[in-house]
DNA sequence: GATGAATGAGGGTTCATTCAT
DNA sequence: TATGAATGAACCCTCATTCAT
């Protein structure tokens, strides 16, 4: 035929190719890694600005294999946002079942923000769902329906205990539960922004607001 | 996931809509429509999804307009979001400077608040910063030396006053001020993501917030 | 801001740049410039193998300009096809009018066939129907209702016409008028294939055609 | 104008379907069910547009298999086209040899074309031919060399034979043997275009080209 | 031999930016 | 100044081909 021959060079193995782990998991591993990678680039760059190349690079595969296990770059994005917060919705949910005074409940669930959410990737899921969430509705819809609304439940629950048993003075929070994870959020959004002008610690700002909330001798 | 579907501007201005006016005057108002249609896009799509095409045809200019009075799409970002926040300082300033009970003073907030940045597109500029900031830090900084820590200074010398009246019960506002501003930055990211799910009504999520600052009577 | 800027070198302007013709008229020739570089790269490549690169690179012009005058790869395709047919129409409807014995119509039937398509790029265009027809229902089915429907229609009325006048031995090309028309396709496709190894006299084969539908002497 | 939609193979031969039958059996099953895939995609999308993946699904096969078969894709078309024309070129040199008078001999021959080469798969390899060949100069080749210019010798055979014993008038035909297959190739390129809006019945376009060429009544 | 995960070059399309008018 | 046609770098996604298992 006509068409001149496309020379392609021959890829070189990578050296861990042969390490061990079967098939599946070695398939696995590699969804990981690029999950991963993915994390990384979205907190950094935001969705749009993301290059698959650059996760590509980071995880180590090439940009292709990152089609075999995400349809495009959305899917990608999704399933990354989906796959951290999963976790979370098991754990809120035992949280929720404990029967402990208010006051001592609150400070384990900051507790669980501080360790499990603040210290970890999560936090840069959480600011990619503030971040994105008005472009990709059913993201928002998605984090509203599988977390939000059921913490917002839990806690509605474990307020209207302590209301009853005489632990609140005010119905206040209980109209608005958002009240009770709002320095949360500001916390978050404090530390991708001004972090390096005036740092922020959390666990304080967090205690400093519980003391507000049920009065500072009540711990 | 279905992206949300990019919303098409319609020109609004002709550009004989500024009838009369000097050379000068012409140029500016030019310059505020081009503004005006740049908040529009920003806000609806993000800084990287945002076609200058599309701003251009919503100010009612030629692309190569935009180009005749901000350097580049970043500098017409900044110049924005800059033009929209610089009247909050001295409104700031002003307030900081009375001098009345703790809890009227933290209602004016609340109310200026309320009409000054969540009624109106400043609340989009807010969100603007928090969603790309982390990509901006020069406009974090900005936000931050002008905006945030004058609040903050404002704020602090506030609370300092209203805490020797004794006023306050605790100092832990003190030392985190962030927290009276907290719900209004939770009701700004709520209304962009959550808001078709479970409205929320700020004034009273605000007011509620001040009844537990401050217990519910002291009004 | 962070992001390195981008470097771009200035293009150099092209001599011919600044020829006459109106700013109308240089965008004209420019769509003409690309729809003509588009039939010599579909006409050798095919739809699928053609790359716009190189339909730029023919037209002159950068790659992005194609999208100013065609909303797709697609849409060149087909514009091309329809602009080179349209033509054609008025001409055939031209020729129908007539009212001439049978074959002295069909010699210049024939002529026009020769030089108004075989002779033309014409040629290349009613190729790329037959190859890439199958692929592009919405072309095959343009093709069969501007061009072909109406080419028998015509034909069908001349044929009857020459029927009823007693021209016509047979009333088989009436069922078929496509056989009027047969070597000519052949013609070219056996061009496109097999010039180089036999080369056809289109016209000698067209009126020999002619000779066997109407018998050699009655010329 | 929309594409038309690409045509998802399913499955056909799962590997375990030859049962029995030696290793060499397999090996030439497999074979026969990648070429058998083959053309059903290459005859619904042209080479370029065809995806191996497709090809391998269709046979049954994983991708990599037709890599043991066929050096690539390029080789997998020739072979493909080879293998179904190879065939007819025994079929042809039998007919040639036939001592019969014209007429009969041309109703044989369009019985044949009908039944072995237009009510089969053979249909949809000549076009691929047409449709293909300018691309595969090869592929033109070998089909000019083992198909073409052979048929094209035998009726030069036949017609000469037949217009020295008188029975053709005319011969036109005899410089342009292509005349008596032109309405086949024609009924070929319209059934794959035009068949949805007017079908065409080949027989009878057939027997009525050649009643045209020898006049009704001889048969 | 057979598999199918992995590769990465290639190409269609977009859009910030420029510049002749 | 203002325009908007033109530019071309960049990026998502596809798919022929390879190769470890």
């Amino acid at each position: 035929m006509t068409k001149a021959p496309r020379i392609r060079p021959k890829p070189q193995a990578s050296p861990q190719s042969t390490r061990g782990g079967g098939r599946a998991q070695k398939t696995a591993a590699r969804r990981e890694a690029i999950l991963a990678a993915a994390l990384d680039e979205f907190a950094a760059q935001g969705f749009a600005a993301t290059r698959l190349d650059d996760v590509a690079r980071r995880a180590g595969v090439a940009k292709g294999t990152i089609y075999l296990h995400f349809r495009d770059k959305e899917a990608l994005f999704q399933d990354l946002v989906r796959s951290v917060l999963s976790p979370l919705v098991g754990m809120l949910e035992t949280i929720a079942q404990t029967d402990a005074p208010l006051r001592s409940l609150a400070e384990r669930i900051v507790e669980v923000f501080v360790s499990e959410i603040y210290g970890t990737r999560r936090k840069d899921v959480i600011r990619l769902i503030i971040t994105e969430g008005p472009r990709f509705p059913k993201l928002a819809e998605f984090y509203y329906r599988e977390v939000l609304s059921r913490v917002i439940q839990a806690m509605r629950g474990l307020l209207r205990h302590a209301f009853e048993r005489g632990e609140l003075e005010s119905e206040a929070i209980l109209r608005f539960p958002q009240l009770l994870v709002a320095p949360g959020l500001v916390a978050i959004i404090w530390s991708g922004l001004f972090d390096r002008f005036e740092p922020l610690d959390v666990r304080a700002l967090m205690h400093a607001h519980l003391d507000l909330l049920f009065g500072k001798g009540t711990r």
